[in-house]
DNA sequence: AAATAATCCCAGTGCAATAGTAGGAAAAAG
DNA sequence: CTTTTTCCTACTATTGCACTGGGATTATTT
């Protein structure tokens, strides 16, 4: 149960997207570059959103990555399930394979799916539009950003 | 950022462990058979268990483990916490390395961070007499196991 | 038409962590 | 003093992650 580089760098390649939405296709290597990543590992991760229909890709000279939708479409869910092998989230019944024998006794199982639940729900709900409130009020105005922490700094 | 076997066969162990409070101590062997995992493997667990006080261990012939209190003073986040490596967690900032250099104006690691503090709390609250609850409602009448499977649902 | 600039595709590689194995020393009980 | 347990340390094999590399394809530019 993990999430990996893939699905962090895809939400940082997103939200470059978002930002630079009205500038039309961006390259790999500006993004890689702009974010400080590799440029053909980002290449890979194009691949995926690609294919899952969140980027649109443009070939030849001048083209690039731009996003399919409007940031306001995308949640922070879609583009990690999008991007990550997530075969190994809930490991007592994986999709592919056997569950394990004891899956329908053992009550440890439902909390690893408890806890998938509770994630996807968190970042169901969480687009990039909201991300990027979120910056802004980082850096500047502090708002929703206190909202957020609030929550993080409650218990 | 991620939940491997060791954590999740801890869980189990415990569970094992509560179930059984009142027989007294119980051979890692013994546990291993039932929960059909390696005796060595547990061993190691054990260890942690037992040097973050969680459990007591009686060597010699006829001991073993037992846990150091009543099952409802044990979260699911404690055992994990104890057991797992949890290093990777909020992978920007990890708590012995040097943070990433974007760290102050990248909104993403929030995100991460939000995520850890999620689980966390959701983990704090979940005790094993919790846990054996669900357990009996799951095999007898449905009652609190509804509720989280209700949760569950929702989306 | 040719050169250039980009995505696409597939293969390989080094490293680190996971998931165990293995062997024996120390301690307690019978 | 033999047996049964935990304790401790080291070793290992596999897996998956995090890239790197080389070209083929597609489109623009000159």
């Amino acid at each position: 149960m993990r999430i990996s580089t893939k699905g962090r760098y895809a939400l940082r390649v997103m939200l470059y997207l978002a930002e630079h939405y009205t500038l039309g296709h961006i390259a790999v290597k500006v993004i890689a570059e702009e974010e400080s990543l590799s440029p053909k590992y980002i290449e890979q991760i194009m691949s995926k959103l690609t294919k899952a229909g969140l980027v649109i890709a443009v070939r030849g000279a001048n083209g690039g990555y731009r996003l399919a939708n409007s940031p306001s479409n995308y949640s922070v869910a879609q583009i990690i399930k999008v991007t990550e092998n997530n075969e190994d989230f809930s490991p007592c019944a994986p999709a592919g394979g056997t569950p394990c024998p004891r899956y329908k006794k053992c009550i440890s199982s439902d909390v690893w799916q408890l806890v998938q639940s509770t994630i996807e729900e968190l970042l169901d709900n969480l687009t990039l539009t909201d991300l990027l409130r979120m910056q802004q009020d980082k850096l500047g105005t502090p708002s929703l950003y206190l909202t957020y922490l609030s929550h993080l700094n409650k218990k």
